[in-house]
DNA sequence: CCATCAATAGCACGATCGTTCTATAATGAA
DNA sequence: TTCATTATAGAACGATCGTGCTATTGATGG
């Protein structure tokens, strides 16, 4: 039981690197299983279908930006600290070689219906709640105006990331992270 | 000739249906000459290979998308009413049934180097473009500040569309409607 | 150390992929 | 109408896909 667990979570790791590249459709059993030196059906036994291997890899994005971005986030003071500090590793996450998953996802599954989908949905709205909870944290310290809405701002927080993957990843703009400083700037202050 | 030419133009409108919704690489020629009733190799012998119908697609897609949003945007009054007649006009491009093709597509080619991503992020360079020079028009008619900077209004846009599309279609938030005005309204009055 | 059971491998399957080659049908110019 | 050209179809290819089934290896608890 434990030697299976070891190679779930190896499995998992390459699967998320080879999902942001390719897609959760364009990852391949085969390509996957030649990476890490295992037979097709021995990987395969691991999940039982293809579509169980995209959800959990999914799963296992999700425990991992829990690990790298909320949970040290949250422990930034609360208010406007803790809502910069957890972009500021969101920001990171997604700066990383694949970019962020969850960007590179979703434009995949928003139109494929199924559990793959609903558990990537699920992870997005999971992270726009932590971002307008902590939002509305920062109300609460008298960091941001009384008459905020929390969630207004975990929609444009996402449009800035959202911009500023596709600018640094397909455009190539030299100038984005400028671009992505004042965006954010431009928001905090306007929720003070 | 004039023959080939319908039937290429039909399989390029096929074609970019089932893009937007499977991606360039999801897109395959035995469903799509299923679709069209032709036979595999008839339609393959239009591109002549799969990479160069993906490309067809995405050069297809930019010529409806200055047809159907930049050309009619641009019959507006200059500044802030043009820059918003394309926003509008592009927002609901992305409001039909597959979404806006760009943004599809970005996050599948933004780490897959070759001429289909090239063509992309041509295109999305062309409309970021356009959406900085529109506001660099608003600027010269006194509509915006004199110190705004143009590409950053085309950044800023292109978050807010970008979020509206994963709100809309999947977070299904029934509020989408509501957050991208807000948004938009306040980079617009910020620009002024 | 051994027996049990989980973990992995090997092999085969039907389907579908992109692509090539060759033949037929439709079109348009003379 | 004839003829050259274009457009389309048909069949086949090797490769790869996801997925079973069966064997074999390996680890683990008694």
């Amino acid at each position: 039981m434990r030697k299976g667990e070891a190679t779930r979570t190896a499995i998992l790791d390459r699967a998320t690197d080879l999902a942001r590249a390719a897609g959760v459709e364009g990852l391949t059993i085969g390509r996957l299983a030649l990476d890490l030196s295992l037979s097709k059906s021995g990987l395969f036994a691991h999940f039982g279908s293809k579509e169980a291997l995209q959800i959990a890899v999914i799963e296992h994005a999700r425990e991992q930006f829990v690990a790298r971005v909320i949970a040290p986030g949250l422990k930034a003071p609360r208010g406007e600290p803790r809502l910069r500090a957890i972009f500021e590793r969101w920001l990171a996450w997604g700066a990383e070689p694949g970019g962020c998953i969850f960007l590179a996802l979703s434009a995949e599954l928003d139109d494929r219906p199924g559990p793959a989908r609903e558990a990537l949905a699920s992870a997005l709205r999971d992270l726009l709640d932590v971002l307008a909870t902590t939002a509305r944290v920062a109300v609460d310290e008298k960091h941001f105006r009384a008459d905020l809405d929390p969630h207004q701002v975990a929609f444009e927080l996402y449009g800035i990331m959202a911009a500023t993957h596709t600018a640094a990843r397909l455009i190539a703009d030299p100038k984005v992270g400028t671009r992505t400083r004042r965006a954010l700037e431009s928001l905090l202050a306007r929720c003070r």
